[in-house]
DNA sequence: ACCTGAACACCGTTCAAGT
DNA sequence: ACCTGAACACCGTTCAAGT
């Protein structure tokens, strides 16, 4: 009758792993907590994940890839329902980005330190983030040539500013720097689409076309 | 005729570990060195660091609150060069900003850490980043009041807008992440200071007034 | 007043040994 | 095939003892 506690003996392990450790930087923050508590809580010894992952570096990499993963996988969805418009294609993928990030705080601080693993050495890491830097390189390059964007302007300045535009207002949020702003928590993800929108529709107004 | 090796027993300790640790972090990253590494590197005991700060987080208070007096007297300098239009001292703002990450990128790292110390309990750090933030919110309304940013959107969701996007491109530099948007490293600065005007000048020129 | 250095309770990682 | 648990070389921090 009981399918738990889950056998770690065949197979499991490393998701748990994962999994467990996700919760524990939700908790604790990403570097407040050490492998041998891991081990500890999941009920296995302190040598175990070390036949999943060869370092610590390397299961914060695996946590990153799942993550960049779905960030992937979202932008993909809410692109397919954002309809024709480059611009408001643009906004939907702010959306997307502000979503994801707010949606699994923990997993976000982990993609964003470049310092918890080699980014550069993760394949996947790569794929998935370059698939979204040069869908915003497209459809900036799509409103400039419909119109919506400013075609003195260069696609790479434009795409950069708007791209650094959301990333800061997600990490001025994980970083708890928004009550400072006079944003409530609660009202984070709605100011922070806001803002996001605000600086686009700028852009879209702004003549130099 | 040699003042060196300086006697740490008679009162510069304190300074020398804040340097040395700036120094470390610089080339390991701000986590990737231990205490004890550090006493070692000024030829200490390993308690010797404890007489002037009670933990690691409390030396990288001191460090984070050094640099947070540098950015806001730096603000202040160069705010007295930028003449008296609210959109031109606001551009003039953000490059003070970049230009201080830059010149010091670990003390950026340690300060935009909220992780390595309790960021509330620095009177200091509140007190800096509340005047920066103040001055951003009030050139931002001066601004609105004669007609160079819309008076359509809200001064706060105007500031918080600039300032993500300000800490979004810096942030994106310290990560590493400009090469794979086209910039080369020797030309972050200028690139950064483009992508900030560009934010600005879109909403000075934005409709909506 | 300031620093030493042993001591304590931890780490990450390895690896022979177990099942 | 997967996990154990002792072992190694580290940590941060404390504190009696030294100067």
């Amino acid at each position: 009758m009981r399918t738990r506690p889950p056998s770690y003996h065949h197979g499991n392990l490393r998701q748990a792993l994962m999994d467990e450790a996700v919760a524990m930087s939700h908790e604790y923050g990403h570097e407040a907590w050490s492998l041998r508590e891991l081990a500890r809580r999941l009920g296995v010894s302190s040598g175990a994940p070390f036949r999943h992952f060869a370092d610590r570096a390397a299961l914060m990499a695996a946590i990153a890839e799942e993550a960049t993963l779905k960030l992937r996988l979202r932008v993909a969805r809410d692109q397919h329902r954002a309809g024709a418009q480059p611009a408001a294609r643009l906004k939907a993928l702010g959306h997307s980005f502000i979503d994801w990030a707010l949606d699994q705080p923990a997993q976000f601080r982990i993609v964003s330190d470049r310092r918890l693993f080699n980014f550069d050495q993760s394949g996947s890491l790569q794929v998935h983030f370059h698939a979204v830097r040069e869908l915003t390189m497209q459809l900036v390059k799509q409103a400039q040539a419909c119109g919506q964007l400013p075609r003195t302007a260069s696609t790479q300045d434009l795409a950069l500013t708007l791209r650094a535009t959301a990333y800061g207002l997600v990490r001025m949020h994980i970083d708890g720097q928004l009550p400072q702003w006079q944003v409530k928590p609660a009202q984070a993800r709605k100011h922070l689409r806001h803002a996001l929108d605000l600086c686009v529709d700028a852009m879209v107004t702004a003549p130099g076309d």
